[in-house]
DNA sequence: GCCGTTTTCGGCCCGACTGTTTTCAGTCG
């Protein structure tokens, strides 16, 4: 897959052109590059299936950049931007990536200093040369040095599960803050992507209140170091390593800022021209006519004055869902509340940490009316995982427990398993036991370099198991760790859809196994989903949030998630054939 | 260089902060 390369070397070009002063072209060239870089199919397959003419039918992608592909899949190489690179051959990626660094400096820094790297330029910077080139300071060498420090430090992207967290925390401090009138947090953690680059607070206050609010934000006790503070934004640094930016508006303009800063980009973009188009200018202030203020106070008022139903943010990614509020036809997402049961649940019968009793009696204080119990089985032998006869032992143990602590039906415990899918993809426990479970999920955990046919094969011979309820975390991926099994996406869900087999949506922070891509995709087959928290401990329980907001980012209503469904009817459901399930 | 309810030419989202300036350039989101 040559996606990621081709959508690099693209971003490179925007910034030689950019450095160039070339008008236009720079954008072009950036947008590109992130609809290469959103493509689910491989670039080199469109070209091969569809020549030039396919390519240009990619977003953003037209007569020239279309030719530069072709030239990069035939030649590995694109002659303009060796050209450019030969013109200032620097290690353009990392250094546009230390805060405050641009085109502009790193061709300065490289016709003035010949710096081509972070090391030239942290050598050079500390030697006191920076300060001394023309429109320079002892300032901006400060800032640069922190800059390359916080690069080094943290360069990479948080888990939505380490930043939650901690936004929920400030955003509740900031909404009890003297003079703060209401405090959200916006950005891409209010969309609830999988990985989050820093955190965006937004407050409305008073006007003459302002610096007060600044004072508070800079000085929280998890700020280490502050890259900004005006008075309506200011920008830290937080000790987890992860930078935290604060807008401050008046109430009026709260709904407007709000909107403004949730984004993403591509969806703001379209929304201003829709505003555009009706004669309006949207910023984020509000919506205005001339100098009128039509709307701004809260976020809903925006969408409704420019003619579409309101939004939630986590498909906020200007991928139909703008054409879809216009036709008032966004679906009511799967909510938290929908969920009535945890269906991936380990105890300490394999790697969890706590007793089936303990995390059944969590799962029912959540409220949920049932769980299923999920250990893993004897291939994962470092688990404790078990084989036929301990896993027979485990369920008549979980029959005991139903009988002894919820005898009055108000609480269920499903007798479940984590099998194993071999290299082959066979399974490590017989057919005659997997059919006395309630319930049977099914999950790759090594062989992670099959080829995509291999892969592809592997997991289907699994689907096609009658005992197998649901595929556990599908892909296998770990974020920022590992990439997931390669598959051919099209076969695996032709193929749950044609055996019932059902595709989990994982809870972990580090899994999210579909991503949001994915699940809209099994969505709209008429696959259905579960959510699971694959919890090793009662704590874990509550990563129930995270698959939810995994699973409203792919669309997915209640009716697509068959673990909003109540006792009864689950029990109902898992009795049928899977044949007939969907 | 891309795109089209402004459609094959002529536009291209918009505003805040910093630093080095004294009216603005560069960066960021």
């Amino acid at each position: 897959m040559k996606n990621e390369e081709i959508a690099r070397i693209l971003y490179e070009i925007a910034l030689y052109l950019e450095m160039k002063e070339v008008a236009f072209k720079p954008a072009a060239y950036e947008k590109a590059a992130e609809s290469i870089e959103a493509l689910e199919e491989d670039v080199e397959d469109i070209y091969k299936k569809g020549g030039l003419k396919a390519l240009e039918d990619i977003p953003a992608i037209g007569k020239g950049i279309s030719e530069r592909i072709k030239e990069y899949l035939e030649t590995e190489r694109i002659k303009d931007y060796e050209k450019l690179k030969k013109q200032i051959p620097v290690d353009i990626q990392t250094l546009s990536a230390i805060e405050g660094i641009g085109p502009k400096l790193i061709k300065l820094f490289y016709q003035k200093l010949k710096i081509k790297n972070i090391g030239d330029l942290e050598r050079a910077a500390k030697a006191g040369k920076l300060a001394k080139l023309p429109h320079s300071g002892e300032k901006l060498q400060e800032k640069i040095l922190k800059g390359i420090e916080f690069y080094r430090r943290s360069h990479s992207r948080f888990l939505l599960g380490a930043a939650l967290p901690l936004a929920d925390k400030i955003e509740k401090r900031l909404n009890k803050a003297k003079s703060v009138i209401k405090a959200a947090c916006a950005g891409s953690l209010r969309r609830r992507q999988e990985t989050i680059g820093d955190l965006d607070f937004l407050v409305a206050c008073p006007e003459r209140s302002r610096g007060v609010v600044m004072d508070f934000f800079v000085s929280m006790p998890e700020v280490i170091h502050v890259f900004a503070k005006g008075s309506t934004k200011s920008m830290v640094q937080l000790r987890s390593g992860i930078a935290a930016d604060l807008r401050v508006v008046d109430e009026k303009s709260f709904g407007a800022a709000l909107q403004y800063f949730t984004g993403n980009k591509d969806h703001n973009i379209k929304l201003r021209k829709i505003a555009i188009k009706k004669g309006y200018k949207l910023n984020e202030y509000g919506l205005f006519r001339g100098k009128k203020q039509i709307a701004g106070r809260d976020e809903k008022e925006i969408y409704e004055k420019l003619g579409l139903a309101w939004i939630p943010p986590e498909i906020r990614n200007n991928l139909n869902e703008i054409e879809a509020g216009q036709e008032n036809k966004i679906p009511r997402l799967v909510e938290l509340r929908d969920i009535k049961g945890d269906l991936q649940v380990h105890s300490n019968w394999s790697d969890g940490s706590n007793s089936i009793e303990e995390m059944a009696m969590a799962a029912k204080k959540i409220g949920y009316q049932y769980t299923a119990i999920t250990d893993h089985t004897k291939d994962l032998a470092m688990t404790g995982g078990s084989d036929e006869k301990r896993l027979l032992k485990q369920m008549s143990e979980i029959d005991k427990i139903n009988e002894k602590l919820f005898k009055k039906g108000n609480f269920r415990i499903l007798k479940g398993a984590e099998v194993n899918i071999r290299k082959d993809g066979s399974l490590d426990i017989k057919d005659e036991v997997l059919e006395k479970l309630d319930i049977v999920g099914a999950a790759v955990h090594s062989s992670f370099n099959l080829s995509k046919e291999e892969q592809t094969k592997r997991l289907i011979r699994a689907m096609e198991n009658l005992h197998i309820d649901i595929i556990f975390h599908p892909s296998g991926r770990l974020l920022g760790q590992r990439p997931g099994i390669e598959l051919d996406w099209d076969e695996i869900f032709k193929a749950a859809k044609e055996t019932g087999t059902i595709l989990e949506i994982n809870a972990q922070p580090s899994r999210l196994d579909l991503n949001d891509d994915n699940i809209r995709r099994a969505k709209n087959m008429g696959i259905k989903l579960s959510v699971g928290t694959d919890a090793h401990s009662t704590a874990e329980l509550s990563y129930n949030i995270y698959g939810i907001s995994q699973a409203r980012r792919g669309w997915c209503e209640k009716k697509d998630v068959i673990n909003t469904m109540n006792f009864p009817e689950i029990l109902a459901f898992l009795k049928k054939p899977k044949s007939k399930r969907f």
